[in-house]
DNA sequence: TATTGTTATACTCTATAACTATA
DNA sequence: TATAGTTATAGAGTATAACAATA
């Protein structure tokens, strides 16, 4: 194995920890906003739902990296709670679009206060400067 | 919702979509190197027990940020493929400590070849300085 | 024929709590 | 009493392929 083969290895290490972490510590508070129990993976979802609605599922399942028959399973059961609706679209039959109802958005923002949180707290040994270089170099992937 | 915590928000979908991204690539290409099928989480394992065998239970779930249950079946997982084995400590008899196995050191080159390609390809985007940058910032946290 | 989305199945991963053995 | 590890159970997440409907 080379050096630079042992860089990537190290990083691929770090970065899952730093997720397994983020996720842990999620869980830890989740009764506090996660009233619905949508899970990590909902939550995750209906943030993107949020950012793009209405989103064509083809379109969540490339931001989210899933696979698409997940994708179907993971929108029914956010509709099933009440926070998603899903229209079909006027340009193509095919497509459905998901938007957030009104118990979508408030969950959204219980869930982007208690993300905003977690980060916070395990961003804590960066300086404000090295959060702005962390964020622009993951946004270049 | 402050900036900062929209900034926070950025960067827990920035790194979600990038674990999964990782993830996919690896599970993708896993039929060329994962012939013991322990999966990504049984890959970080193996790796993990390579740095620091004979590595006791507890050291790996801090390292590995998992349930110490999750733990102990994979652990057994590993076991029972011939790829890792346990002995008790001489130290304290409660504590089992792992070690690879020769078929698991050579899973480990395996995979530390496939991690490093996939990551490599993620990361072109990005300079080798980038690279760099961004390995430190992460080991800071 | 390609794309969008759904269904079905099997499997893995995860969370939680109760439990044993040793310190 | 505290720590290291195991077991048991239920639920969530995932991969795969086969399928229907529309473009």
């Amino acid at each position: 194995m080379s050096t630079n083969d042992a860089l990537d290895v190290e990083m691929a290490k770090q970065l899952d920890r730093l997720m397994r972490r983020i996720h842990g510590r999620l869980t830890a508070t989740a009764e506090d906003f996660d009233v619905h129990k949508v899970g990590p993976g909902g939550g995750m979802l209906l943030l993107t739902i949020d950012e793009i609605a209405p989103a064509p599922m083809s379109e969540l399942v490339q931001r989210l990296a899933r696979d698409k028959s997940q994708m179907t399973r993971a929108v029914q059961a956010l509709e099933a709670k009440g926070l998603v609706t899903r229209a079909g679209s006027p340009d193509d039959a095919r497509k459905s679009m998901v938007s957030l109802t009104p118990a979508g958005a408030s969950a959204v923002i219980r869930i982007q206060q208690a993300v905003a949180k977690v980060l916070d707290g395990l961003l804590e040994p960066l300086t404000a400067d090295d959060r702005d270089t962390l964020r622009s170099l993951l946004a270049r992937l």
